[in-house]
DNA sequence: CGTTTTTTTGGCAGCGCTACCAATCTATTG
DNA sequence: CAATAGATTGGTAGCGCTGCCAAAAAAACG
């Protein structure tokens, strides 16, 4: 079927068919300013006759503030950022604000490039992952006057909003956790660390610990790529391969934990007395499988929901500290 | 720090900077018409000079189409949907449109509401799940004259483009090729299938395939609320309990199969010599687990990008079948 | 009732940009 | 060198709506 062009109804249309003069439907619409009843009905039964939808493009030209918000992310396989945006668009979508998006796939210089573009539609507020962004990115967003929201870190300086956790506390709590349990062989399975760097932020830490506690890490293996379950299996595998006796490894994130526990699982090596597991991200899987998944569990959802609550109302700049949760589990 | 309302630099301002007209600095930025070099090279630097970022909310109300692309999805938590916005998402930043999202949790009411909003953008194309929509969802698509796209699913009638494979065709060869592993004793566990019509048109051609097969369904267990690993588990759970000898379980979607698969697991339950387990959407995870799930692999990310790919084309109205591949696995 | 106050209205100038058209300039041709 | 064709430009009317202001109508007051 062919979709025709059909000529749309403008809102002066409507004014004509109601009787009434453009503004007094503009304010009915947006029930603002004041108009009497009669009038709000003759106005309705316009609309609803001509089926006017009104034109968001003109009407933000016209009045001064978008209602956009704009998000910036490094991905979508991660199930992070899908949760920030969760909670963020349940927000959003009540205050009839409305959520435009685009993915940088963790490269600084895509990201310059997606901002620039999402500038254009002159959002209320620009979010992002995290405070490492080129030179470019943040003198754009400096010169833009809307508000910037960093997202999911709080171990740096703040553009304007920040919203998430420390990285680096939940890197240094999982090592202070590992080796309360009596762990001193510790290894690490990870993804590429220069894209993610929450991700790196988590290790270096995990490591200063380790080592300011006299047991040093042992080993690592950085696989190439987004983190997965495969990815996780395989850096396990591979781990092991060269490393004899470690008897615990901190993984990169749950996916990547998940992944080791399953090597495991297939191996037939005894979690976690043979080798303990530790993650990240406390997903909602890790409870599921067997031995539920010792992990640090991150507020994503809210994360998202607290952000958006701040751009909505304007607020102040700030940093707000949501917190994590380490989770024991029965893998470590 | 308090971010000051920078006067933004318009696209007047920057012709007068650069000492030409306004339609030539529109020109030279849109590349588009012509221009000699030496205009060219001025207007970058007065651009350069004043850090202009062009409006595309005004550019959009002056011109006629839109690159707004709008995505009305059920739900964030189902990777299902994180997967096509990816997909879509690569396509269309490509082409400098822009996806804008919003979330019905699977509520046809939401969606209609949503639609309407969505629509107030005058997008070049609304993408939404299915083909399951209220009246009035439909009606306003009908007279927007903008691109429809119904994503996912294949049974049923467009109302201008579809993409994706067929739900029924899914449930169908799953029933088939359970049947000829030798399972006649088969039971099922879902989520909510009024929402997730998807998963309900899987359901009852699977069902029905049963039936004329001669091996009728022997129990189900519906779980309310969204699928997810621990309905999964639970979901086996009760199943098992209430009902004796099974040999093979159909799950709404790999997260709940996933749940029955550590569920049996946990309960020493040997897979698929005591019970056959099989899912559907052939998630990663899936095959990185001891013993590969048996489950129904569909092109997520691929739906995605053949829509956007239509919507940048302008595509005539047609259906394409992407097709699924039933993974045997070893679950089942 | 006339007057003052309050509530409702309509008119219209932009918002910043693009599309169209006419004007100007440069290169070509005979 | 005039004439013609082609390449570059600038001017300007909207795109559809909102915000402001003044006019009109209704309500309140004495």
């Amino acid at each position: 079927m062919e979709l025709k062009q059909p000529a749309t109804v403008t809102l002066a249309e409507v004014a004509e068919a109601a009787g009434v003069g453009e503004s007094t439907v503009s304010r009915v619409l947006r029930n603002h300013g004041s108009f009497s009843g009669k009038t709000r009905e003759r106005v309705m039964a316009a609309v609803e006759r001509l089926g006017y939808v009104p034109n968001r493009i003109a009407g933000t030209l016209a009045s001064t503030g978008s209602r956009l918000v704009a998000f910036v992310i490094p991905s979508l396989s991660n199930i992070v950022f899908p949760d920030v945006l969760r909670g963020a668009s349940a927000v959003l979508e009540e205050n009839r604000y409305q959520a435009v998006f685009s993915v940088t796939d963790y490269d600084p210089g895509k990201e310059e490039a997606l901002v620039a573009a999402m500038l254009a539609w002159r959002p209320a507020a620009v979010m992002l992952a995290g405070y490492e962004h080129s030179d470019g990115t943040v003198k754009m967003l400096r010169a833009s006057g809307c508000r910037v929201v960093e997202l999911l870190d709080l171990d740096g300086d703040a553009l304007d909003i920040a919203v998430g956790f420390s990285n680096r506390a939940a890197g240094r709590e999982s090592a202070a956790f590992l080796l309360k349990r009596g762990y001193r062989r510790i290894g690490y399975v990870g993804h590429d660390l220069n894209r993610d760097t929450r991700a790196g932020k988590r290790f270096s830490s995990f490591c200063e610990t380790l080592d300011a506690r006299g047991a040093p890490l042992v080993a690592r293996e950085i696989l190439v790529g987004a983190s997965s379950v495969e990815n996780g299996r395989l850096g396990l595998e591979r781990l092991l391969a060269r490393t004899a006796d470690l008897d615990a490894v901190y993984f990169s994130n749950d996916d990547m934990a998940l992944g080791g526990y399953f090597h495991c699982l297939a191996e037939g090596i005894a979690i976690p007395s043979k080798l303990a597991i530790f993650g990240y991200n406390g997903l909602d899987i890790g409870r599921a499988i067997p031995q539920p998944l010792s992990t640090v569990r991150t507020p994503r959802v809210a994360t998202g929901e607290i952000a958006a609550k701040l751009v909505v109302a304007n607020a102040p700049s700030q940093a707000v500290d949501l917190g994590f949760e380490l989770i024991e589990g029965a893998t470590a």
